[in-house]
DNA sequence: CCGATTTTTTGCCCTAGATCAAAAAATCAG
DNA sequence: CTGATTTTTTGATCTAGGGCAAAAAATCGG
């Protein structure tokens, strides 16, 4: 079974052929690690679809680096600020593996939404559990410790295994050093 | 000229007669000041579309209070996490001056965004809206210093003369003593 | 298996912002 | 206007987490 496709049937709620219809207006990017699908101040013209691999929104301010997001199998997204006002995106988009990637232009992706519903759906289900998912992160800023931060991604995301620990810091917002201490349990 | 309509139209991008039925959805609340339309730990089952007045969703942890969005005339929300997933509510929502609130079920939100794509796309539209914004404060709280987030909050927002001083301090999630010695150009 | 590079941990000191408490200013009801 | 309540500021500590640099551990190419 297909990650991808599984998840654009469950979020689209469309037939087969709205789901054959949605994937004949996309383009197949095979990426090598470390290629961009996007760099920071330039402009957002696709969403993505991820079909194997991994890549990491992310930005630089001074001379740090802050991970955004990673996003991998199966999941829908863009530098939404950008795509959506046409401004210059405040983050990269970078693979950390070989990676393939769906991407499908704004113009036609809007053309697809107005004519076919299913796709429209598609994405606002996306966006709504992207937003549901980004609430629960800004409370998290807001209100929690660097130890409690840690913990959710611990336990809601599975990163901590699967990616190095400078992603986990700078994606929760702390040091590496403050996150190895916390790793090993004092403060 | 009406806010709200004016929102509903822009966003839908429908006809007359989508932005008729999408009201004829619509129930009408008429709530006095420090009326709830959620409370935290309960279950939100509707969208809520402001007609008139301002609410303010936020939380309680410990003995804080957190702000986590102020929502005022023609903005279309809900709290996505406990609506989309069912589960209990993170923040309230209150009503901060007298207002007037459109709401519409769950149930019956997801009847309509089937059958009106317009409906479909003023909820996709409206979701990628706040998404954005939302990914810019995520940003701010990543890293910017408390000098920078109230920035924000000063320019791209017109809370700070709206809105008393300690919504904004727990928005950008410092303490009302801090906020106010930002204010007075110390730290 | 081995040196080289990358990742992670540790130690020491420092600062932004918190806490607590009180004073000052603004707002409001009668 | 006036006393009461709410909002905002100010002052005096205290602390979580940062900065920097070096050590230790893990990973990798050959």
């Amino acid at each position: 079974m297909n990650q991808l496709r599984t998840e654009i049937i469950r979020l689209s709620d469309g037939t087969d052929e709205d789901v054959s219809k949605i994937y004949e207006n996309l383009t197949l990017l095979s990426l090598p690690k470390g290629r961009f699908l996007l760099k920071q101040k330039h402009f957002c013209n696709q969403y993505f679809l991820i079909e194997k691999g991994t890549v990491r929104l992310y930005y630089l301010k001074g001379d740090k680096d802050y991970t955004v997001w990673m996003a991998t199998e199966g999941q829908v997204f863009t530098e939404m600020d950008s795509y959506l006002n046409q401004t210059p995106a405040l983050v990269s988009i970078e693979t950390v593996e070989d990676s393939l990637v769906y991407s499908i232009e704004k113009s036609k992706s809007d053309k697809l939404a107005a004519t076919l519903p299913a796709y429209n759906t598609l994405l606002r289900r996306t966006v709504e559990e992207g937003f549901a998912s980004m609430s629960r992160n800004l409370i998290s800023f807001q209100s929690d410790d660097a130890v409690e931060r840690y913990r959710r991604v611990e336990n809601e995301k599975n990163w901590v295994a699967k990616y190095p620990l400078k992603y986990i810091s700078s994606f929760i917002g702390i040091t590496q050093s403050t996150l190895s201490r916390v790793r090993g349990r004092r403060s």
